[in-house]
Parts: structure tokens; C-alpha cells; sequence
DNA sequence: TAAGTGCATTATATCACTTAATACACTTAA
DNA sequence: TTAAGTGTATTAAGTGATATAATGCACTTA
């Protein structure tokens, strides 16, 4: 539960899921958020690594991946590199919305709801998130 | 991706969860969908594990899980029968519900979208599930 | 009595995840 | 040229969750 400043972005890191998957999701939240600059440099591996407290090895796991979803550009010998193509980000962004909707309808719909009983349950509970 | 029928239930297991918890999370929904009969009594362990090819202490744990859940009672020497208690199954339904609905939003959220955002883009996504 | 229940125990194996320690090629600035 | 900082690759080791295997026990029913 220890929030950690680093590079524009806060993190917090725990043991409910894998380090190098947590780094992931929250680098790639603050830049579909906008919350970090396109064509801005993140903080190197070592850097990273030593300000979240884990091994370089779980950082540059989470920066590969990112680099897979061509979501940031590696320059070796300088750094990593969120990229500019904005058009990209939006990929990025309107893939996981939808892959979240299909996960969350399926899962309602296995516990027998169907979308006016989940309509409705949204309307009641949507409201308290962060 | 081999479906299996036994008990009343059908079951699909793969490699990408636990067994323990496939096998939890599917006889979970056929008691929410009242697919399965309220007393009624689901195969044993040892008949489970056969069916599904793997080991009975697998099939025990979900088994275990789901009496804690108080959706099923067990009788020594007898088996395991679904609960007779409908409002539990009911409780156990919308706490379901409520936690996979704060994922969603805190999922999207995360993707930076807004209450708005997220209702048009659960009308177009909506339609094509199961 | 025999067969079928849930359940407990012990051992073993596998895999994902993480850390650790090094080393190398590259870039930049002193 | 040098030194420091990049990403990257490699090898080794440890840990924990998951799954299987083999056995046995207490209980219930036919």
C-alpha cells in the first residue's frame, strides 16, 4: 500500500498480483489517461527499479510489453520513450474497453443477469469509485 | 476446450485458471442460474474428478469453497447437496454482481473513461455475448 | 458387510514469478 | 578518449501456487 512518486506517476504496488503486471497497468493508465506527456521519456529500468523497491529483471519485463503494444519506443543507450503516435494510444485504449466489457457482460451474464438487470444494478452501484 | 456433461451441468475447462477455481466458478453459475435444483445433490468427488479427468483433491477444494460460500451443505458418507436457502443464493448473487461491477468501472476508469464514455460504448459493445 | 460418501495427510512435480549477479553494445557528455 | 548511464541478454537460485498421486479414516446406506 506504499504509494511511491516517480517519473509523473504514482504507484502503488502490492502482492494480489504479478510486480511486472502492476508496472504495466499503471504506466500504460497514466498514458491513456494523458496523465503523462506523448514523446516524453520514462524513468530508465535501473531508475524505476530502484525507486519501486524490485529487481531491474520485473521492470524491463513490464517495458517490453509496452513496447509490444507499441506504446512506448526504446532507444538504446538513451532511454524509453512514450510514443507520439497518438492515434495509437486510442488503439490501445478502445481494445481494452471493449475486452473490459466482454469480460464484465459475460461474467453478469453467468450470475443470470440480463442487460436490464445489469442497467439497473449499474445505476445503484455506479456511483463510489474513486 | 472438451465439454464435459455430468450432473446436470456442463463443463468446459482449459489452462488459462486454476482447475480448482473453473470448476468453483462453474457450478457457482449453474446454482445462480437456477440451472440446478435448490437441494438437489451434485456428483461427488471422486465422480466429479473422473468425469473431468482430474485429480479429487482438485474437485475437493472448489467443493470446500463452495460450502464456505454456504451454497452447498455436505453430509458425511452422503455427498454434497446444493443449499435449500434461495435468499443466500441471492445474497451470494448480488455481492458477485457488486464486486465485478466496481472492477469494470475501475478498469475503465483506468483507461480514462468517464461515466458518459462508458454507457455509449456499453451500447455499442453490448450486443453480442454468449 | 460392502460400497460409496467427505475428508485428511504426505510426498512429489511443475510452472510462474522474482531476485541476484554479470556482462555487453550503445549513446551522451565531460 | 573516457566515464556514466542507457537497454538488453544470460545464468542461477529461491519461493509459492497449483496439481497429481497414493493412502487411510470416519461416516452412511443398502
Amino acid at each position: 500500500m506504499e504509494e511511491v512518486q516517480i517519473g509523473g506517476m504514482r504507484f502503488t504496488l502490492d502482492l494480489s498480483q504479478p510486480l511486472y503486471e502492476q508496472v504495466l497497468d499503471q504506466v500504460r493508465s497514466s498514458i491513456a489517461k494523458g496523465e503523462i506527456a506523448l514523446g516524453s521519456k520514462i524513468p530508465s529500468v535501473r531508475e524505476m527499479a530502484q525507486a519501486l523497491k524490485i529487481n531491474p529483471n520485473t521492470v524491463m519485463r513490464a517495458y517490453q510489453e509496452l513496447e509490444r503494444d507499441q506504446l512506448t519506443e526504446t532507444r538504446r543507450g538513451q532511454g524509453t520513450y512514450i510514443t507520439t503516435d497518438s492515434a495509437r494510444v486510442e488503439q490501445i485504449r478502445y481494445r481494452a474497453a471493449e475486452q473490459a466489457i466482454q469480460e464484465f457482460l459475460g461474467k453478469m451474464a453467468s450470475f443470470g443477469f440480463d442487460a436490464q438487470a445489469i442497467e439497473k444494478l449499474l445505476r445503484k452501484y455506479g456511483g463510489e469509485s474513486t
